[in-house]
DNA sequence: CCCATATCGTTCGTGTACGCACGATGCCAC
DNA sequence: GTGGCATCGTGCGTACACGAACGATATGGG
């Protein structure tokens, strides 16, 4: 019984004189950027071509395309995740036979990281539908609105 | 010996003789927005007065402080969770005694959540502290700009 | 009334994501 | 040189995120 304490029921709290919005999970944008980013997601798991690959992994087998060898920091730096999440994501790509180490000659704390035959196999079959997901998930905007999100997203990164 | 097959060094694979950009990761859509959420949750940790609160666990309060009374897949799908990761937030609000749970008289079914005392509390606390975060996520863009992002994401969820 | 179908909450498995602490190695100033 | 400090990779703990499968309950059509 005391756990319900009086609360008003039937105003969403606009409160405050001045003119200011009221506060909504709805348009704060941490809580945008999660919904937008599940959607994103999705679209990529359906699009990419094959449901296995994350995009994590997708986004780290392209970047050892472009170079050809990488350390694990390094790469990690590249594609904006952290040591310990590069962690598990280059463990599960060896663990698939897509992606090959050996230690570093010059330096070794270093691991140096490249993709295997297969994984080159698989990351050029998989970029030719990146374009698609982004396509798909930037579908709802007009032209010149998809250039306007692009440029946003990259100030606030 | 075998695994480093033949492959341009030095031009990064423009190809195309159509105008099109070159694909790159970071420009994709998908990219840009996990970046973004990252920076925001970052941002949300620090600047939410509460380091112990995750983003979904206020988002979730928040809602359960505007209803009453949520069953617990109704809550998900207000903050855009499924019912799986739903459950976790939940467990989790419920043993730090900030949620409470009892049957749905009505719907053997439904599980129907509501905040404790202490949990309004806590609530409403760190709803003092929402628009800053909101505002510090936003801050390398202008308030024009800022009204666009969000336009923009909503179209895209 | 009863059965097909849907919803609700749970559980399991996998994968990001990050803080923290650790040991090994590299590097630079002294 | 060597000692202090940074960097690299690893391991552990916690938390989101979701698909899939499951049992219990609800509901609507016949």
């Amino acid at each position: 019984m005391r756990s319900n304490v009086a609360k008003k029921q039937h105003e969403p709290k606009s409160a405050s004189s001045t003119a200011s919005r009221p506060y909504r999970i709805e348009d704060q944008v941490g809580y945008l950027l999660r919904r937008a980013h599940q959607r994103a997601s999705a679209i990529f798991q359906t699009s990419i071509g094959d449901p296995n690959i994350t995009p994590t992994q997708y986004s780290s087998m392209v970047k050892l395309n472009e170079y050809n060898e990488l350390s694990q920091n390094l790469l990690g730096r590249l594609v904006g995740m952290d040591k310990a999440t590069m962690q598990g994501v280059v463990r599960r790509l060896r663990e698939r036979g897509l992606v090959d180490s050996r230690p570093d000659p010059g330096d070794a704390r270093r691991t140096l990281l490249s993709l295997t035959t297969e994984g080159q196999k698989l990351t050029n079959k998989l970029l030719l539908n990146g374009p698609a997901v982004s396509r798909e998930t930037l579908k709802p905007l007009t032209a010149q609105e998809q250039k306007q999100l692009l440029d946003l997203l990259s100030k606030i990164v």
